[in-house]
DNA sequence: TCCAATAGTATCAATGCGATATATATAGTG
DNA sequence: CACTATATATATCGCATTGATACTATTGGA
């Protein structure tokens, strides 16, 4: 789904200026499954206007940048329709901390044991915050996705509690390797 | 992780081409964390090899392309020793059926039935897939994250086959409100 | 026989990311 | 009180990356 779809997306639930688009995929239910930075959400909203999908009133404030606030068109809305008919691509996950257990025979074994440590945080607190969301008021489309998210983060903490003493023998082989990396102060 | 990085993790396990760089991020364990096309895996081996971080040995074969087979150099497995070392960015996933659903007010409700139908049957393959990986000879770090994909894919599968009914309230209130504009109000 | 898949390397336009610039207000901290 | 961080808000730029395509040749299946 290319950025411009995703504004489509989210301006059918609600008018928002491009600040408030950049908020709601950084934090909420839509950081879940969407990513999008400035630098792609202005040029997008830029060009669903003179698509005419989107139309733009602009609201003076004291000592402020005028706010831009974008409304979806019916022809906006007919679009946002047509591309959600289509079959959604398979989901795209990339992640640095899965990586690194790959390659963790180039890491010394303490530090997957870290790693580890430090995910299982992460997840209990991620988890936390979508508990969190659930509390205010919600559709029942993101209520959904919410509780999905949460399921499936239950899930990896879950399985990094009962799997992280099965990387330890991995972990040894890999410390000679380490011992002879750490005497050469080539890195950083 | 840049592609840089990733081509270093995937030469640390064995020597590769390009090619087969890019099977590996597409199909396997790598698969559920990284994802490279040839536009950014052949430009990234080339600065590799000017910074020696890896060698490239031209293999000649009968009818078809010289293969280039890359391997990493003691630089390259020190630079990707460092690069380990810091902490994990978060992880980043993209799901264009959970748009779907989140935008599931600009859909018809039956279709949003069809979406979560086709996508169990997706997570049911995407587990034997992953199973079937299992099957063969794997290194504990790469086991370890086959299991992890396993747990997550089956986390969401069991979701969605016991909250599928839940949008099915909201589906059936958009379309109420199509036909009828005054409704009673909706009841969780 | 013909089409699809496999095995390879490689490039390019368009897309998108990450950082940064520009302003100002408020809130927290030493 | 000064200083720093955070929040509100728009916007641009360089670079990394994607997705498609080009080129060539073999193998396997319908």
């Amino acid at each position: 789904m290319d950025i411009k779809t995703l504004c489509l997306g989210i301006l059918s639930l609600g008018d928002a200026t491009g600040y408030e688009i950049k908020k709601m995929v950084a934090e909420g239910s839509l950081s879940l499954f969407s990513e999008a930075s400035y630098g792609s959400i202005y040029p997008a909203l830029g060009k669903l206007m003179e698509q005419g999908l989107v139309t733009c009133r602009a609201m003076a404030q004291d000592k402020r940048p005028d706010k831009k606030v974008y409304s979806l068109t019916e022809a906006g809305r007919g679009e946002l329709t047509h591309s959600l008919r289509k079959d959604p691509d398979p989901d795209k996950n990339r992640s640095e901390f899965l990586a690194a257990i790959l390659f963790c025979e180039s890491v010394a074994p303490e530090r997957v044991t870290t790693l580890i440590q430090d995910r299982i945080v992460e997840h209990e607190e991620k988890i936390t915050a979508l508990e969190g969301l659930l509390a205010g008021e919600m559709t029942p489309a993101s209520r959904f996705v919410v509780e999905y998210g949460i399921a499936t983060q239950k899930a990896a903490l879950k399985f990094l509690q009962t799997h992280q003493g099965s990387l330890v023998g991995a972990a040894a082989k890999g410390a000679a390797i380490e011992l002879k990396e750490v005497d050469t102060p080539a890195a950083k």
